[in-house]
DNA sequence: CCCTGTGTGACTTATTATGTCCCGCTTGTG
DNA sequence: CACAAGCGGGACATAATAAGTCACACAGGG
């Protein structure tokens, strides 16, 4: 909601000095906030489950919980531990010292130094090896999302896994009415729950937004593809996707998209031939952020995210870095909201 | 040095958050503020008589001593405890954040609202119950004149027990250079050691600059005070005083002031006729601030104080509540500098 | 209907904090 | 020069607290 950012050169000096007048002050805080956060996003969960994901003996998370429900930030049930409305509001003041503290600061404007992007955003964790931290991508996208959006805005959102997570996260704001939703991009060959349909439905249902679909089969002649075009149901669609506000989209690792989805063998080997290592929206990109190969399908075309007011991207974990490091080569003016993971290995080259 | 005003709204929020996440927080760095501070004021001190003194069992300081030592904030030595520069930092950059939790910021405005002063500092605590706060407002006043000063500046500053605080916490300071001290009045019957000629000297020492004395007998014939203002050496000394860019002055209770000087009986009849509460270099005020009686003597006179940049006034302790209030109604765009006890009654009449 | 996951209580053990006493040293003073 | 006051630091018993472990009652979903 409101723009800590800035505020962290304020701060520091006494962070400093009360790590020197307390020195477990951030291990403890950092404990619990990260109690906090993993609560926040299994909500509801039992003290076990969540001794197992996050790495503490069970007693000590049951002393520290005990503690979050006594200062009323988390409520206890029969059916687990929730945040309450109390601890929403802690973990969002907290967020921008936690990531002073941790460093992710620095992370992101490094990774703003070493690629051309308008702004980047990096959350803890790596979800290559945390699938928890897909989720945290997820919810800083949507906060993301708010800041930007404005009043009959339409956005449109790609396939994937990591934007299922942010469709997951979305949550429904007072403050932005009339939000439409739409899928950047016909079919590309993925799973029912990965595709930019289903997500955008998703998305749009948990925003308490409006969403078009655009139902295109995977594979089409070209024929076909010209006859579809022209129907009034799929153009109006078109239309709306053409003139929407903002982009949301994933960068997937190149040879791992092909292979998850039915991929031609022909298109394989132009994939694999031309050295391809991206992939955005069925655009295939090698590691100077050329394209290799596109899906044919209809919808948003590369060309039209250069005018589209807000393009954010998705993407974590360190196996991804260089798929994120090739395709934001020719995307400039983008948002990245990655993770630590992503982060650290992008800068470490 | 720096002026922190202002950045206490900043990183209220994060105590804020901070105290639920660890409610003991501004508990434990309280009271290893406190100790910093009492070994600061009292150094080079031993475990045992700061126990006593500060109130808590030899054994815990011990811990905290040790654990202050480890953290590079205090040094050891067979002479005792002393504050190292990481220390005086510490406490420095401290010391506004324990103001605003202590409420002490909060003392600041409501006195700056119901007198008409210019600036109000406020340190803990209550000189009339522990004799080192008057030293904590000596510190405080000293850092305020400091800021204040520039070079070649003449500082004119009275007796009192509080003023010699004062002189007792000066130290030298690099920036200024050519700073003369000289005594704002003649001798108003004090004792030596709370004379103004002693406090100007100690302090000038302290301070590393110059000062000048004004030897005048406590009391004089009206020829012979005639005659002594014509002398080189006296008008020499008086045109300084006059030109002073800074006059630094305590304010007594009228009755105490009195009885401590050598007061003839018909001036003890004047100022008690006239209903004086509030004393201060050499003038006693009634409840209305209106001068009831004068000591005779050359210096600085009521009149000149409203042409001198700037005027400190020093005083602490709830007994003096009353006389700070009296002498204040009629010295506009001082700046006061007081402890919590008087600032506390100032605030609650 | 059972079975898995939930919270809660109780108990033991390890760790830490605190109180108490004493010792050898430096240092300032008579 | 010598003495004593005050200094830090070591040692140890004990109280307090944190942490590990297990057992139990209960609710909800397949």
């Amino acid at each position: 909601m409101i723009l800590y950012k800035g505020k962290g050169k304020e701060l520091r000096p006494l962070i400093d000095v009360q790590k020197k007048l307390l020195p477990d002050l951030l291990e403890i805080m950092q404990k619990r906030y990260r109690i906090l956060q993993y609560i926040r996003l299994m909500q509801p969960i039992g003290r076990r489950t969540l001794s197992g994901s996050i790495g503490i003996s069970e007693r000590i998370l049951r002393a520290e919980v005990q503690f979050l429900k006594e200062q009323n930030l988390i409520s206890i049930s029969s059916a687990g531990m929730a945040v309450t409305p109390d601890g929403e509001e802690l973990l969002q003041t907290l967020e921008d010292v936690m990531k002073e503290v941790l460093g992710l600061k620095d992370l992101e404007m490094q990774l703003k130094r070493i690629l051309p992007i308008e702004d980047a955003i990096v959350v803890a964790g790596d979800s290559d090896l945390s699938p928890w931290v897909k989720k945290e991508m997820g919810r800083a996208c949507v906060t993301c999302m708010k800041e930007r959006l404005t009043n009959n805005s339409i956005v449109a959102v790609t396939g994937g896994t990591t934007l299922a997570a942010v469709a997951e996260m979305m949550t429904a704001d007072l403050k932005q009415s009339d939000v439409l939703f739409v899928p950047a991009r016909g079919g590309l060959g993925e799973h029912v729950e990965n595709q930019a349909n289903t997500i955008c439905a998703k998305m749009a249902e948990k925003a308490m937004g409006n969403y078009r679909l655009l139902h295109v089969p995977d594979y089409l002649s070209n024929e076909a593809y010209q006859s579809l075009i022209e129907e009034t149901a799929v153009k109006e669609v078109l239309q709306l996707i053409k003139s929407s506000n903002m982009v949301v989209h994933g960068i997937g690792d190149a040879i791992t998209m092909a292979e998850r989805r039915k991929t031609s063998e022909e298109e394989m080997e132009k994939i694999k031939d031309g050295h391809a290592v991206a992939e955005a929206f069925g655009y295939y990109f090698n590691q100077e952020g050329e394209v290799v190969h596109k899906v044919q399908t209809i919808g948003i075309q590369l060309e039209d995210i250069k005018h589209v007011g807000h393009v954010i991207a998705v993407a974590g974990g360190a196996s991804k870095a260089k798929a994120i490091k090739a395709y934001m080569k020719q995307a400039p003016r983008s948002i990245l909201i990655t993770d630590e993971g992503a982060a650290r290995a992008l800068v470490r080259e």
